[in-house]
DNA sequence: AATTTTAATTGATTTAAATCAAGAGAATTT
DNA sequence: AAATTCTCTTGATTTAAATCAATTAAAATT
């Protein structure tokens, strides 16, 4: 149940083995099955959490009524409304299982409680908001200057596992793109090949 | 020099006198004159800027020699290259003072050890990629479902300053705009009232 | 297996913003 | 103060992607 988060604590900071038990006593395990969802539209989101296995997505939906895909999260990612769950303010995101999961539950007072006992832990807290920072700044440069096909290109290359699990629409929410759009986009690249 | 850096750090966490006077051993003061650069395109970037006075821009030209604008940032921000600032990679950005400007700079180096030495500046820096990724988040949003109009009244209502301080076309690179569209935008949204 | 629902494709048309081009207005520099 | 450079505006045209609409394909449900 804790190898996919003992990997990725290990991989960016160095913990004993009894930090890594008391750790394992923080988190609350989970399974959602597809379709079920960690946080509803409107409610307040109470964890942070880390995916064992399977996939889930982030979205909303605008006065419109369009949705709006925010994020993919796969196994070793995490994922949360980070603006709910650090003011307790109401979440305008679901957060839902795109496929049957694995999940290791925070709560804010579990994720605080575990940073003041184990320094270790908010420095690896710190590690992976750095690599989301970086992350982020791509995906704006991407947003603002990209054409919808370099979009896609480059997404497929960055992250080849999500874009094969995924619906493509859901992928076209993710670029800001119309399914059509991209469907036009994917001819357009098989044609060229 | 110190009181934006303090103010900062004391809005965040609770630090001692002593702490704060340790802290201040870390970090190099530095001038800039409008127009001078805290970082070039091609080299690494080995400062995290704290802005004391002034507001500074950072930028990349891109292949087709189009120039776009990452961040903004005035008093009481940082600025830095963070991707290549961690990684020691040459960077792609230019950091550049858009008014005269009065900065603390911390190297990769006083970072790591000014975190090993007061855990409150760990805190510190957490909070605030907290605080950045969120902002993020919602310039995603924005880039990628806003029309230019909506963007560009966003935008002033979440930085007056900077949209006042900060020339036309920087602000319409800043929001992936060309100059002439932000142009009318701003015809348009005058008209209305 | 048949039906319903959901997803993807394709075509015609519209639209928001980019591009191209020229000129007016400000701000620096000499 | 004149000249140069930079910034903003306005107009005409093009273009990438959205929208509207219909059909096919695939997946899920009964």
């Amino acid at each position: 149940m804790f190898q996919q988060l003992f990997k990725s604590i290990q991989e960016k900071v160095i913990v004993t083995q009894e930090e890594m038990e008391l750790c394992k006593t923080f988190f609350i395990p989970k399974k959602l099955r597809k379709k079920q969802t960690l946080l509803q539209e409107g409610d307040i989101c109470i964890y942070n959490a880390f995916i064992e296995k399977g996939i889930l997505r982030s979205f909303y939906i605008d006065e419109k009524g369009n949705e709006h895909l925010v994020q993919f999260a796969i196994e070793g990612w995490w994922i949360t409304d980070l603006s709910s769950f650090l003011t307790n303010s109401h979440s305008i995101y679901t957060i839902e299982a795109l496929e049957d999961s694995e999940l290791l539950l925070l709560t804010t007072a579990a994720r605080e409680a575990l940073m003041d006992q184990i320094p270790m832990f908010e420095r690896y807290q710190r590690l992976l908001l750095q690599n989301a920072y970086i992350a982020n700044q791509a995906r704006i440069n991407s947003a603002l200057t990209e054409t919808a096909e370099e979009k896609y290109i480059n997404l497929g290359n960055a992250y080849p596992g999500i874009v094969k699990r995924v619906p493509q629409h859901m992928i076209a929410s993710y670029l800001g793109l119309t399914p059509e759009t991209l469907s036009r986009v994917r001819k357009q690249i098989s044609n060229k090949s």
